[in-house]
RNA sequence: GCUCGGGUGGUGGAAAGGUAGACACGUUGGACUUAAAAUCCAAUGGGCAGAAAUGCCCGUGCGGGUUCAAGUCCCGCCCCGAGUACCA
């Protein structure tokens, strides 16, 4: 019988699908194991090798805990709201949901010929109404809550509302806008309700406001930090300029300690956990007020924080942003013009502009002065763009002595550079080192930098003119997008005052419209559905009346951003399928979390960080059991493409073989992987087919071939050096290539692809079919009981597969599994006791070809589903008890000799040692390793 | 600039502080073939000596250190990659 893994690999999908093998129950006698992939948005591309790789180890991951006895959890779903279907439906007029449905079915053969073990029946799509019903109801959540800092936990915001009506906001301790002013039980009561509307989305967790955001032009929608790379938006590479818009946001920064803390306790890569805790940015320090001198500031304060409170003494001026509210009513008229002018001019340059400029120092000084909170000394008041609106309170007291920035400014303008340290000489450049004396600070003089610290923040409260505080880099995210194919919100509007559809009436579903562009008066795309309003209110907020024109209130025609529907999803899964919870109780407290996460880092600052404040705030509601959703999670590598290369002449139509570019003026040209040999040959012939300006190319060669150049990059389209696991599954089969992507390198590490390196991987799969069947090529394995050898390479690789799948090295198990089939070959071996288990232990991997031999070894049952021995610790236990072979061929003990025996001597006499006997039985070692006083090796 | 990774043969990569280069690709030679593919066998870090078996020396980015023993640990550099970016 040949190995035909086509109709193997067909066989067994057919099998998995039909018995329903890898259905997870949600109630179970064992114990549970969750293991997730980062779902994928269905592209219209398809997938290419790189893209299984994490699902790959996550199935092997799944199938051994399987094999362990665990109840394992393994969905997969798709994230299908997203730009690129939105983008294509503009060009062409496609719906997104229909190239979205059919990009998901070819992404669904591509992830089933694998032979994954997921269980579609809890398939999940972010885009499917019967989905995003539930993220609107999240976002109905949000917005009925507010944190409450006394509890630390999001709390209804009637419980906000109850206390206002009571005694006011004074006492209330919340995560809130900064605009926020305090008033009375009294005042309240009188307010309007559009006025309580207004205050109380000071402090709900999604709300509406006028925010600077990033606009895209060219996208025709708003960008989130995290989707902008160098001033550029991430996807398309179009300008984004910064803009004021009323958008909803969400107030994840009222999250930030959490997030930070819950960091500790979670097992994930720490770059991922360093890149999170530098994108929340926590600093401690303290916030200062400033009085503002003469008539125009009478009564104004400028607020300032820095991590420096200790440096007090040596403020010399202070610098505002251009954009900072007050610079207006400070600013001295005779300055006017100046300031003017400088903040024209700073608006002017985009924010790439200043990053490519940042050694460049401006700034305008206002005429104006602050009050020295401890010496009373006039302070000038500066404007400068090195001083960013967005964070601590847009102002800063300028220490020329203490900070770099600072002193540049201060030199490159001419101010004064007061020196407050004890002993160090500042004139070159700013000491920011904190491990000094201060000096010349009146109360702080002589103390240590850090002991001062706490000293001037004591002060500081005692006056009423500052506090010890807490910043966080992290912002709130803005949650609206300009765009059609994501969720709507569930929203209306009275006047400008927003308005929640009552949660009965979810989903909200998004209209047709003729065009997915914006509307020309500037709208969002949904402003061209033209019976939508209509139809919404009539289902929901009027439902069964009559309505005319007066009751239908316009809908919110944002929508929301990418990372709602992923941020909840792996709730979801434990519960797929329940229309009247976003996922039933009892599925919740059965799988908890997610015990393995495995996806890619770039999700590091965005959707991993989303996900874990949603998941935090369901907490708070009591809504699921625990508050980080992801126990491990582990990051896999990308797989690089390699490129090819054609190098034609400039100004000519002539392409130069790579060998003879020497100082040719040439032109590097991307060349399809496909018309190129693995020794770098091109296909001339297909190369001149291929486009028609090729068609009459002249050729440089060397030696009558044309030899393409090199370059590893990311696999992609545009490089034209994709590789599609279809044509690999054609080639070699699933088995082959999943085992291949394991052997390539470490999981985590990025990697280049060589399809030409497969066949090492291949022949390995053909060896151990060939060890089942006999020479006339009949299934055939002997009853007799194993011999030692054979037991050793047994027992070894079972040893190290198990450990390398715990320690996640799937690469150096596959090197395992072609050692012992290597041995076994040359042992001869074709006893039962020897393949049987070797069957079991790589079925993870290889889980077609594992499915045939065991069928043929005579089992009914499905080798993937039920717990075997071979991964079970005690069935090593009982292994190693009964063979007693050595796993590692290393064996060490002690042997006391007298200190004057030669190397000769000692050789002989730890040869004759009983032990070494033991060990040897007989053989006689390969080397011997003697360091004089402390250790002998033998190596046998 | 800051924060993380990482530098090992022609290539991808293995190595509890203990035979550096497992396993594979590639290359070379051989077997089987009319031939090719496939398959199998052998050699393959560099250098020196030898007819050969073999022996010796040098080798994990660079310079130091700890240790009987360092790719691995410590200190100081250099280079590459990723993230972040005027964060007060």
């Amino acid at each position: 019988m040949k190995y035909n893994f086509n109709e193997i690999e067909a066989k067994w999908q057919k099998f998995w699908k039909d018995n329903q093998t890898f259905r997870a129950d949600n109630n179970s006698e064992r114990p549970k194991f969750y293991v997730l992939d980062m779902f994928p948005y269905p592209s219209g591309a398809g997938l290419h090798v790189g893209h299984p790789l994490g699902y790959i180890a996550s199935d092997i991951y799944a199938r051994y805990m399987r094999h362990k006895g665990y109840n394992v959890l393994h969905p997969m779903g798709y994230d299908s709201f997203g730009l690129p279907a939105e983008q294509y439906a503009i060009q062409t007029g496609q719906h997104p949901a229909k190239t979205t449905e059919e990009n998901i079915k070819t992404y669904r053969r591509q992830l089933d010929q694998i032979g994954f073990s997921f269980d579609w029946s809890r398939e999940v799509r972010t885009s499917d109404p019967g989905y995003y019903k539930w993220t609107q109801w999240i976002f109905i959540q949000l917005y009925e809550s507010y944190y409450c800092k006394d509890a630390d936990a999001a709390r209804p915001v009637q419980e906000l509302v109850r206390v206002f009506e009571k005694e006011g906001n004074a006492k209330i301790n919340a995560a809130c806008d900064d605009e926020v002013f305090q008033f009375s039980a009294n005042e309240w009561n009188q307010y309007s309700e559009a006025e309580k509307q207004k205050v109380l989305a000071f402090y709900r967790l999604t709300f509406l406001s006028d925010t600077e955001v990033n606009w895209c032009p060219a996208l025709g929608t708003v960008l989130a930090n995290d989707e902008i790379v160098n001033g550029l938006s991430e996807r398309g590479g179009h300008p984004v300029v910064r803009k004021k818009m009323k958008q909803w946001s969400m107030r994840i920064s009222a999250y930030a300690q959490r997030l930070l803390d819950g960091l500790e306790k979670l097992d994930w890569p720490q770059p991922l956990k360093d890149a999170q805790t530098n994108w929340i940015g926590r600093s401690e320090g303290a916030s200062i007020k400033f009085k503002v001198l003469g008539k125009a500031g009478e009564n104004e304060w400028i607020e300032v924080f820095t991590t420096r409170p200790d440096t007090i003494f040596g403020v010399s001026f202070m610098t505002l942003a251009p954009e900072h509210p007050l610079v207006q009513k400070i600013t001295a008229a005779e300055y006017l013009d100046e300031v003017n002018a400088y903040i024209n001019a700073t608006s002017k340059r985009s924010e790439r502009d200043r990053m490519s400029d940042v050694k460049t120092i401006t700034g305008q000084f206002t005429g104006a002065y602050a009050e020295h909170p401890f010496t009373g000394k006039p302070v000038p008041i500066w404007i400068g763009d090195y001083v960013l609106a967005g964070y601590g309170t847009g102002a800063v007291m300028a220490v020329p002595c203490g900070d770099q920035r600072d002193y540049d400014f201060a030199k490159h303008f001419g101010i004064e550079i007061p020196n407050i340290f004890a002993g160090i000489d500042i004139s070159e450049h700013a000491c920011e080192d904190k491990n000094v004396s201060i000096a010349n600070s009146d109360f702080i003089s002589g103390y240590p930098a850090k002991k001062a610290v706490q000293l001037v923040i004591e002060e500081l409260e005692k006056r009423k003119i500052g506090k010890g505080k807490i910043n966080y880099r992290l912002r709130d995210a803005v949650f609206s997008r300009q765009r059609y194919w994501g969720e709507p919100f569930p929203v209306y509007y009275k006047g400008d005052l927003p308005q929640i559809i009552d949660s009965a009436y979810l989903p909200i579903t998004l209209p047709e419209v003729e065009k997915y562009l914006p509307t020309e008066d500037g709208k969002p795309p949904l402003g061209n559905a033209t019976h939508w309003a209509w139809d919404t209110m009539s289902n929901s907020v009027v439902q069964n009346n009559r309505i005319d024109q007066e009751t239908v209130f316009p809908l919110e025609l944002n929508t929301m951003p990418g990372w709602a529907g992923s941020s909840w999803y792996f709730n979801r899964y434990m519960d797929a399928t329940n229309v009247a919870d976003f996922a039933g109780n009892e599925a919740l407290n059965y799988w908890k979390d997610v015990d393995l996460y495995i996806g890619g880092s770039e999700h590091a600052t965005g959707h991993l960080l989303y996900s874990r404040f949603w998941q935090k705030f369901l907490f708070d509601k009591g809504l699921v059991p625990v508050d980080e959703y992801a126990k491990k999670l582990i990051n896999q590598g990308m797989i690089l493409g390699t490129s090819a290369f054609v190098y034609r002449i400039e100004g000519s139509n002539e392409f130069v073989s790579h060998g003879l570019i020497s100082d040719k003026k040439v032109q590097a040209l991307h060349v399809n992987v496909s018309l190129v040999n693995a020794s770098n040959e091109l296909d001339l012939e297909q190369f001149k087919n291929s486009r028609v300006e090729y068609k009459n190319a002249g050729f440089l060669l060397e030696g009558g071939k044309y030899y393409v150049g090199r370059e590893v990059e990311k696999m992609s389209k545009s490089k034209y050096n994709v590789v599609s696991p279809d044509d690999i599954c054609d080639a070699y089969g699933a088995d082959t290539l999943r085992l291949y992507e394991m052997f390539l390198g470490p999981l985590e590490q990025a990697k280049p692809w060589n399809t030409a390196g497969i066949t090492g991987v291949s022949s390995f799969i053909k060896k151990l079919w060939r060890l089942f069947f006999n020479e006339e090529h009949e299934f055939f394995v002997s009853d007799e009981s194993p011999d030692k050898d054979e037991l050793k390479t047994l027992h070894k690789t079972i040893k190290k597969v198990d450990q390398d799948i715990a320690d996640f090295s799937f690469n150096t198990s596959v090197s395992s599994f072609m050692i012992a089939v290597n041995e076994l070959i040359a042992l001869q071996c074709n006893k039962r006791a020897i393949l049987e288990p070797l069957t079991v232990l790589i079925s993870p991997y290889a889980p077609h070809i594992a499915e045939e031999l065991w069928h043929l070894l005579g089992h009914r049952e499905s080798i993937a589903t039920a717990a075997f021995p071979v991964y079970n610790e005690q069935y090593l236990v009982e292994l190693v008890k009964n063979y007693p072979v050595s796993f590692n061929g290393k064996l060490r003990f002690t042997l006391e000799l007298p200190l004057d025996l030669s190397v000769q001597e000692i050789e002989k006499e730890v040869l004759a040692h009983p032990k070494t006997q033991q060990i040897l039985e007989g053989r006689s070692p390969k080397k011997i390793i003697i360091v004089p006083g402390k250790i002998v090796n033998i190596v046998g």
